[in-house]
DNA sequence: TAACCTATTTAACAGTAATTAGGTAAATCG
DNA sequence: CGATTTACCTAATTACTGTTAAATAGGTTA
């Protein structure tokens, strides 16, 4: 609604709409990270930006809808980055290793979300929101599905089961990744890549 | 420092200090479940105990010796459980899965945990705490860690990622696990395992 | 120059959180 | 019996929280 505006400066550190939104969803993106979403007030966000706290009701109309823009934001960037890594690829296995690398690197890497595959959303959300939510994680993890639909599994191995795996170590990356350890993200991806390998109908 | 009084009663209602104390322990967990440490107030923890908030301060000095109770409560439940599957077992695949049913079940059948193993502590904890608490963790892993030196894995599968994958799958089960659903609790530790089992040395 | 717009501030509000001080009824003890 | 202890309550306090209303300084446009 209110992303066409350009006109207008004001005092010397003042920013143009779009520049300020996008420092406050990062701002935003990294606090959430961080403290998570209750114990990161629009207080800290407003002080790391450099603005007052009413400042922020200029760009979002709610805390709530500021962590839907977070969460968005995120899921986009994250399915983009995936999407790309993978589309040239055609082995199943390999594309698997693709998507893994491309969201370990987004996860850990660069500080994009992390946030995103928390079990149960950390607030009491309006309807419509959660709607869009649940459909933007459904629609990441389709991603993550058609490629595992490639892969020829063992008989004795239950293929959601599988899938749920892989995404949660996915996730859970994040807790024992440190920046200055003996892996980088990719090294943790095709680690665990090797560890599914195992599972593969073709036991090379 | 509490924990040998006795004496004294008071009202209808009343109970003795040591069945209030699990009763709050309980219900605490519950809530710290179900909503997460800052979402659950005191208020409500004390709503559902039938008692007042300040009343809370009789058993416990804060809010977070309140969670770190929790928290020691339901890893020592959770260790007790899986030491007692395990013991009897020899073989170490066959550990490792009476491991992963009981830490599957102690989380998901049973309301214990859960909040166990979530990433970042959703509080600034005092050191002490955080000590007494990341202490706790380490020793439950241990468990885990010393069921997964016992196993051969295949050379190219790194231990301390197997390890951590085992176990952050264990704990994001409760994400897709549904009482309702198809997988009981020890089936999707099985499953896990089946899984995990591709990665053996001898390939059978 | 006058009118307007934009990005921001100041100030205040209403709600709720954890916490503390002090009191009280009932059970127990001597 | 009276004194004490136990398990609780009432009421107030402090410190935020997200949120809104209104004002303002400076740039743009006519």
């Amino acid at each position: 609604m209110k992303s066409k505006r350009r006109r207008g400066a004001g005092a010397a550190n003042k920013l143009q709409y779009d520049e300020r939104e996008q420092q406050i969803l990062s701002i935003a993106t990294a606090l959430f990270e961080a403290r998570g979403y209750e114990r990161a007030s629009l207080k800290n966000i407003a002080d790391e930006a450099g603005i007052e706290t009413a400042s922020l009701y200029y760009y979002f109309a709610s805390k709530e809808e500021l962590y839907v823009s977070v969460m968005d934001r995120s899921l986009r960037i994250l399915g983009d980055n995936v999407r790309r890594a993978t589309e040239a690829v055609s082995d199943p296995w390999d594309k698997l290793e693709c998507a893994a690398i491309a969201h370990c690197e987004s996860m850990l890497a660069r500080k994009i979300v992390q946030v995103v595959f928390h079990p149960r959303f950390p607030l009491e959300i309006s309807e419509g929101s959660l709607k869009e939510l649940k459909r933007q994680r459904r629609d990441y993890e389709r991603i993550i599905r058609d490629i595992v639909d490639m892969i020829e599994l063992k008989e004795n191995v239950d293929r959601t089961l599988f899938l749920n795996f892989f995404l949660s170590s996915m996730n859970y990356s994040g807790l024992w990744y440190k920046p200055e350890g003996r892996l980088t993200p990719a090294q943790i991806a095709s680690g665990a890549i090797a560890i599914l390998k195992g599972c593969a109908a073709d036991a090379s």
